[in-house]
DNA sequence: TTTTGAGTTGTTCGA
DNA sequence: GTCGAACAACTCAAA
């Protein structure tokens, strides 16, 4: 055991060395710091990391690694129980200090609650932060001092409230410990697939806090302007793509929101609605971790108790249709597809192909959440439970059960050319616009001359939308009243 | 306590 | 082709 003190800062969803408090008041103790990261996923219940987050936390760690050691520093990585964990390192070191930044899964919440109270107990300072949020959730109520449920009184609370501090300068160097403790190499985790499935995620994303920041300044630099209405665009690069590095903290709001804020006031007036819009779509964010953290059961029942009455079906058949991309509607193909390849999909298609499946297919939200958290590299219980509630309409501030997108109509909205769905659904590329959104009536020459054999090397749509939409509408009838 | 206004993202139908 | 209304009723948040 080392006589030297030191202070661990515990490293978990905030990949990151700027704007990381924990960081911060680990180094503010004038003692050699000693970053930590943990692999239990067991602790984390249903919800631990699934299969597209492996494979981003596995790079994210690298880069982590990378970035401390060129402060001087490094990256121990452990695995085993977090009690366990804790109670080898105090035995090998004298640990004087341990710090976190709070994360809000309600499982996580009380396995760091005990982990704190047994810590302190021992004798230790111990301290959490926030780096994850603009306002934490307990802080923002209504007047009667309630949650909310509804979003444009939450955002109204989060204009009147004081601006989120300004974000924290990442440290230039670490005060090393006099002896590394022994840490596990990265691999060792398993994070990565064993059969290699991720070269379309690796080809579309920089995972890290480096490339967290380069996302940013490009969509600063080309995103902003214009964004309230390009952002439904699916086929137009006007997103931030920012959602991963949120979801492992390689980015944290208060970093983003300062940055808009400034370029909407270096803009003049220019940018002040496309920021605005923005802005409100990190406070969905936050709005998602406000009902997680009031709302915990959330994740696994509906927060309106009537739709535990409604009369989904299980049809695995359709469900796997619905997977693969293989239901006959190009916007819902492209979407799923895209999801496959590249670990993402573009929000409003998100919104298209969850409307298929709960309304269309009617099978359970639970079940379409299940499949975005195993390949959505951005995949966060908060917002994950926040979007398909919402689009079930069992939710907090739900759409209205006679809201039953057409997948057609979207898709000639927001892919108007089909660039998008000949992207991701190659084998309708060379469709003619008028038709790339409904092969099924397309004539028969029209199919030949582009390739196209429907019911052969792409499906016959796999049920009927007047249909459905009415089935979905009887289906709502079913639990209405009382 | 009661009342009132409002609620991210839509579709279809008929004039 | 365009436009407005209907599609329900409920709950939330604030006055």
């Amino acid at each position: 055991m080392s006589d030297q003190p030191v202070a661990v800062v515990w490293f978990r969803l905030d990949l990151r060395l700027a704007d990381n408090p924990a960081l911060h008041a680990a180094i503010k103790t004038g003692l050699p710091v000693i970053p930590l990261f943990i692999w239990q996923p067991e602790e984390e219940g249903r919800w631990s990391p699934a299969s597209a987050s492996r494979w981003w936390l596995h790079q994210s760690l690298h880069a982590l690694d990378a970035q401390l050691r060129q402060l001087g520093s490094r990256l121990v990585i452990r695995r085993g129980p977090t009690s366990e964990v804790f109670r080898q390192l105090i035995a090998e070191h004298r640990v004087h200090a341990v710090f976190w930044n709070r994360r809000y899964e309600p499982d996580v919440i009380k396995r760091d609650t005990t982990l704190k109270a047994d810590l302190k107990a021992s004798g230790l300072a111990v301290e959490s932060f926030n780096a994850a949020l603009l306002h934490e959730p307990w802080t923002l109520a209504t007047q009667t001092g309630k949650p909310f449920q509804v979003f444009t009184p939450f955002w109204k609370a989060i204009q009147s409230s004081a601006s989120p501090p300004q974000p924290l300068a990442a440290p230039r160097k670490l005060l090393a410990p006099p002896k590394w403790p022994d840490s596990l190499p990265l691999a060792s985790l398993e994070l990565e697939p064993k059969i290699d499935w991720a070269a379309g995620i690796r080809a579309a994303w920089v995972p890290g806090e480096l490339g967290a920041a380069q996302a940013l300044k490009k969509f600063l630099t080309h995103g902003l302007e214009g964004y309230r209405t390009a952002r439904d665009r699916p086929d137009l690069p006007s997103t931030s793509r920012l959602s991963p590095h949120l979801h492992f903290g390689e980015i944290g709001p208060r970093q983003i929101w300062h940055a808009v804020v400034e370029k909407m006031r270096a803009s003049g007036s220019a940018l002040q609605t496309d920021g605005e819009w923005f802005l409100r779509e990190l406070a969905w964010r936050e709005f998602a971790h406000h009902l997680l953290y009031h709302f915990p059961h959330t994740t696994d029942q509906p927060l309106r108790s009537e739709f535990g009455r409604f009369p989904w079906r299980d049809d695995r058949q359709a469900l796997r249709a619905w997977q693969k991309g293989r239901t006959g509607y190009p916007l819902v193909d492209a979407g799923m597809r895209e999801l496959w390849v590249t670990g993402w999909m573009h929000n409003r298609v998100r919104m298209v192909v969850a409307s298929f499946l709960l309304k269309h297919l009617l099978i359970p939200w639970q079940t379409g959440a299940a499949w975005f958290w195993d390949t959505l590299v951005d995949a966060d219980l908060a917002n994950n439970t926040l979007g398909w509630q919402w689009t079930a309409g069992c939710g907090a501030d739900a759409a209205p059960y006679f809201r039953i997108f057409n997948p057609v109509s979207q898709a000639k909205r927001f892919d108007p050319e089909g660039n998008y769905v000949r992207r991701y659904v190659p084998e309708l590329a060379r469709l003619p616009t008028p038709y790339i959104h409904r092969p099924w009536d397309a004539p028969k020459d029209v199919l030949t001359e582009a390739g196209v054999s429907l019911g052969e090397n792409y499906p016959l749509p796999i049920v009927d939308h007047a249909f459905a939409r009415q089935r979905a509408l009887d289906a709502f009838e079913r639990i209405r009243g009382k």
